[in-house]
DNA sequence: ATGAAAGCGCTAACAT
DNA sequence: ATGTTAGCGCTTTCAT
């Protein structure tokens, strides 16, 4: 078992100094060809690779990102990592993951992990109990120490760094409008509690979508879930729920959920109501998931594109990382939602 | 902006060495009383926290995990990341997550970047591409610099690194065992080709719970599935292939699938044949997924406890990197299946 | 009780 | 062309 060699070793071995053999492998012109040579055939021979941790404390930086979410067995989630993945590979960047799930103080004690020297930046999505705690001054106190945070998704607006959203809001009301263009007269929504900012701004859209088709707006046709506590029990409340929405309005001829789970369910408790889908009502989900497509039938969503925002996300951050330029001014990037058509509507 | 405060700091606004501080610090009881709680006072007024990377270099450890995965968007690999991350964490270890996206290249690109220092070890499945060239150098020289490795579910048998699999043969022996029992005379396979080796195991699960049932085994009702591209139009080539397996077996009752979506896309083709599922026709697939859940009808599956996996990986990895003592010695962990019941079965 | 010095592995300014 | 030195932030052994 040959450990790792280091510059030391090969100084000793070829009889010259540490910053000698450092000069030669970098092709310092300092440095005679003879030796130059000499030291990198060496140091191919036994395979040389600088030590990145040596690196970074001579550098101060490391060349790693820190990305916190909420939650990763989310089809969602998982996207957003690998577009962050992809483009920070490309730029010689690595991703360290940590997961709040949902949990203020594991999304605090995960940012204080890393943010002690390990990374150079963060990227992350707020967990649902900060948001509803509002309590943002682990964001704060990472900012203020110099450490650059770009947020995605789950975002707060008076924060100084950079943000990635999808346009909730329009991707809502685009959802909508199509149902109305099918034809449909009475449209259900099901979303999720307003403190989930993403919840509120897709309940604004359809909203306006209802608003400005001048029909009147009907509070019996919107049901507010508290998904708060997500086990698995949970989904049986969620069905009897939904069972209401229906019993509530049984001329509902459309539904928009605000993600794919809901959407789902709610077309299994159409079809046990004996209603045919979408002859007798459309269904629109808002998601990133797999579930959609293979469902029966295919249901029609609103794409998020996930990895893009991943992307979008690192490469705001690495831009930041490299050009120290940009200070005190931030960017909010808006991504494009796009309507996919299935089977669940006409 | 408040830059992280060092030792230095600390030292220098106390007039006292960085030596006394670290000390006090770290509660020496060399240190008098007094200046104990001076300092400790003052690093806790500047929120002293000590660098990692400096930590790491000095301790030659790093307390963070590489995994390297072929898909992240994949509910099974999700799932067990979340299971590595939980573990790590309560040891106090950080994951960096590595994607191969099932390319050989980027396998060896990846574990090179990290294993130049960044990583105490790895967590790893096996992309596909490097299953079907067969080479393992890159695992090999990694171990050989000191470097250990846990393998789970991918995994390479003769390779000196502990390995958690699931047991594929065990698990789907009792799969179609099942299905035997609730009656299937004639049952399919939709399987993957054998380089795979969780594909090869289950299809010898099928082919022994068959023969053992003293039925003779039919060519015609195991389908292969080339599936080393995952593109989107592959799902239709998937379809009519599997069309064309009910074409050729017109009495075939019971259906055992590899994963969730061959099992998904072939109750589709059986329904488009008017077959009734359970009634006409029963399903099983061997996965971890999201959609069996809530497939219409819900499938019934062998689950593979995904994060239970990642925790047990986890475990050995940490075990080994502790406890220097069992060396040469690898352990082999089996994870069991379960067998999940829900609707495509009686 | 306190401090100086060495060392983890590397780079770079500054001698020689 | 080569080497010495200092320093990144920290711990620890060895003086004082």
């Amino acid at each position: 078992m040959k450990r790792k060699i280091t510059l030391k070793q090969i100084a000793k071995e070829l009889d010259v100094s540490i910053s000698t053999v450092s000069k030669a492998l970098r092709n310092s012109i300092e440095i005679s060809e003879d030796t130059r040579e000499k030291v990198q055939a060496f140091a191919k021979l036994y395979n040389y690779r600088p030590n990145n941790i040596a690196l970074s404390l001579k550098n101060r930086k490391t060349k790693t990102i820190g990305v916190i979410i909420p939650e990763i067995v989310h089809h969602f989630f998982s996207k957003v990592i690998k577009g962050i993945e992809l483009l920070a590979n490309t730029k010689g960047y690595n991703v360290i993951v940590g997961l709040s799930n949902e949990s203020f103080d594991k999304e605090v004690l995960n940012m204080e992990m890393l943010a002690n020297g390990s990374i150079d930046g963060f990227i992350l999505s707020i967990s649902k109990e900060t948001l509803m705690k509002q309590d943002y001054h682990h964001f704060n106190e990472t900012i203020n120490q110099g450490m650059p945070i770009v947020m995605f998704d789950r975002v707060i607006n008076d924060l100084n760094c950079d943000k990635v959203i999808v346009d909730d809001y329009e991707g809502s009301t685009k959802a909508v409008n199509f149902l109305i263009d099918k034809g449909c007269k009475s449209i259900g929504l099901i979303t999720t509690m307003d403190y989930v900012s993403v919840g509120r701004l897709r309940t604004q859209g359809y909203i306006s979508a209802i608003e400005n088709q001048g029909a009147e707006l009907n509070a019996e046709l919107i049901l507010k879930i508290d998904d708060s506590n997500t086990s698995e029990e949970q989904i049986d409340i969620l069905e009897s729920q939904i069972e209401q929405l229906f019993e509530n309005n049984k001329n509902m001829d459309g539904v928009f959920a605000v993600n794919e789970l809901y959407a789902l369910i709610a077309m299994k408790v159409a079809r046990k109501r004996g209603l045919k889908i979408p002859e007798d009502i459309q269904f629109i989900g808002f998601t990133d998931g797999v579930l959609s497509k293979h469902a029966t039938p295919s249901l029609t969503t609103v794409s998020q594109h996930a990895q893009a925002m991943g992307e979008k996300a690192a490469s705001l951050l690495i831009n930041r990382l490299e050009n120290e330029e940009d200070e005190e001014h931030f960017e909010k990037v808006i991504i494009e939602t796009d309507l996919i058509e299935r089977n669940s509507t006409k």
